[in-house]
DNA sequence: CTGTTAGCGCTTTCAA
DNA sequence: TTGAAAGCGCTAACAG
């Protein structure tokens, strides 16, 4: 009645229990007649290997860890929908972790490390945790860098913003902003965004201001209406990510702004997720299957080969929408 | 170096094995002394109780998975994001399973349950799988039935459609329709918005019409056009999600169709996914917490406590907004 | 190529 | 209240 184990399948095979064990690991080591006898049992049986005594012995768990703020934003469910796939091609599963963005929580979900319940971690977080996180344990950090050097995977966020300045230029806009966020907690790669903006518009004179608050961002109204007010000369604007373009958008109707004649705006991410939004957003996209394909492959590779700690920038492309 | 285990612990203390494992799992059973001394043996070498171990022991993974055709969906990300919540409430983690809608990656994720990956499974399959569930196994299946009954957690559909014939009706809609899906292959609860609907024109004498096609969806566009093109006379439709709603809606602007002025729209479901779209859909809004509560709370019964088949529904409510 | 055996780290009787 | 010991189901080293 109990479900049936390797002992049972190699008593009912009339073999040992090492034998049935190469078969479901390494069948090419066994002679093709017990193999068949074997397998024979094992379906006779309906046995099943349990995973979890595998483990004991083995020690990886096949479990990943990803921890990020909220699956409930499309940019980072897009992002779990392609670890989790690439981590199934490689017979590894995902296990998800929503912190809010709470420091206690994002160090809670980093320990199951130390119990074992996961083998390695993709971490998506934005608070100060350095102290949990080492170059010798299996983390991938996306968008930022901790004291202690962990790979990181990001897009080149620095190419980005230069992509966006020059292409807000060069469709007339003359005086340009940059509109985001500033962090000064930690160590996020987004920064370069407005690094890359600012490189390019310094380099070609042209007129801009870089329009920024302490992340994160309290009230967005406050914000972009403050925007509006100081800087209703600007012709053209590099916006941080897609979601603060799309809402600086709607302000921007609010105030009979028109988009793009009269204010050009480009974004940050280009998730597919609104295919309802209007004007079609330009924005700077991150290739999210290709983060999270390299994300996976070099989590596993530190799983399974040791640590190896590298960088891993992947190139961003402008998407055309009709807000520039 | 190796990370320390319970043996180590109990060496330290000067204890047996088992008393280190009583001051985790039952510390009351533990004279206070000595359980002072494990608890310093503990901290001292930094102690962290192995999960693995543990489990091929109690039987319990504590982890949950998630099957469901795609987490880059807003209905299914807002629901993964309550039931991981709630998951965590009680110790258990939840394992993202994307299926893509394919039937054998439905299988293959259920069979999970067997390898013991896994000690429940919450599911939303849209294919002919009843031969590989069972209603003695931890599973809890969202918004259909399967030949071997297991507890099932819905909405009420049935009433969400009454009141959206009715919503139509009394805002003075004479002409209705439900636009929406069939599917023959499975029994799925969402059949029950447009009985809920019929129910309510029929009892009342509406003018109505059931505008259908074979799930899924493979030509939206055509989908719709025909449906404005043979019915062009209504003048109140209930959609049966708030995608299709969407897309209707933008169609009907194609056509220089007045929303809400010539043709009131309802759709279902009301998860906040679009902050962005315009009319603001009306909606039939499902308690996407509550159910995801409902889901998590049953499943951990049966898992603790044995097999038992409920059918929980959970209710629905009218969300107002600018298309009707 | 195959059988036997010693653990993996923990929980849980069973005696003491 | 505690320690000793017997597994949980599997893998891998070893001997044959």
């Amino acid at each position: 009645m109990m479900a049936p184990n390797m002992k049972d399948v190699a008593k009912r095979a009339g073999v040992g229990l090492g034998t049935v064990s190469r078969v479901i690991n390494t069948p090419h080591k066994v002679s093709p007649p017990t193999r068949l006898k074997v397998e024979k049992a094992i379906k006779e049986l309906g046995y099943y290997s349990n995973e979890i005594a595998r483990t004991l012995k083995t020690r990886n768990t096949r479990n990943v860890a990803l921890v990020l703020p909220s699956i409930w934003h499309p940019f980072f469910s897009g992002f779990a929908y392609y670890i989790e796939n690439y981590l199934d091609e490689q017979n590894y599963r995902l296990m998800l972790c929503n912190s809010d963005g709470k420091p206690d929580k994002e160090v809670y979900y980093l320990e199951m490390l130390k119990e074992k319940k996961v083998s390695g971690i993709i971490a998506i977080t934005y608070n100060q945790i350095d102290d949990h996180i080492s170059s010798d344990l299996p983390i991938i950090s996306f968008d930022r860098h901790f004291k202690d050097d962990v790979t990181c995977v990001t897009s080149d966020n620095l190419k980005g913003g230069e992509i966006a300045a020059k292409t807000l230029h060069e469709t007339g806009a003359k005086k340009l902003a940059y509109v985001g966020t500033i962090n000064n907690r930690i160590d996020s790669e987004v920064k370069y965004r407005r690094i890359g903006f600012e490189n390019y518009v310094k380099a070609h004179g042209i007129d801009h201001f870089i329009y920024t608050v302490e992340d994160p961002i309290r009230d967005y109204d406050a914000f972009l209406d403050t925007f509006f007010k100081r800087h209703n000369d600007r012709e053209g604007v590099f916006v941080e990510n897609d979601n603060l373009a799309k809402k600086l958008i709607k302000k921007a109707e609010t105030l009979n702004i028109k988009i793009p004649e009269q204010l050009k705006v480009i974004g940050y991410d280009g998730v597919e997720e609104t295919e309802f939004f209007e004007p079609k957003l330009t924005t700077i996209k991150q290739p999210l299957e290709a983060m999270a394909k390299a994300s996976v492959e070099a989590l596993i590779r530190i799983i399974e080969t040791g640590p190896k700690v590298e960088r891993i920038v992947l190139p961003v492309e402008l998407k055309q929408g009709k807000s520039t």
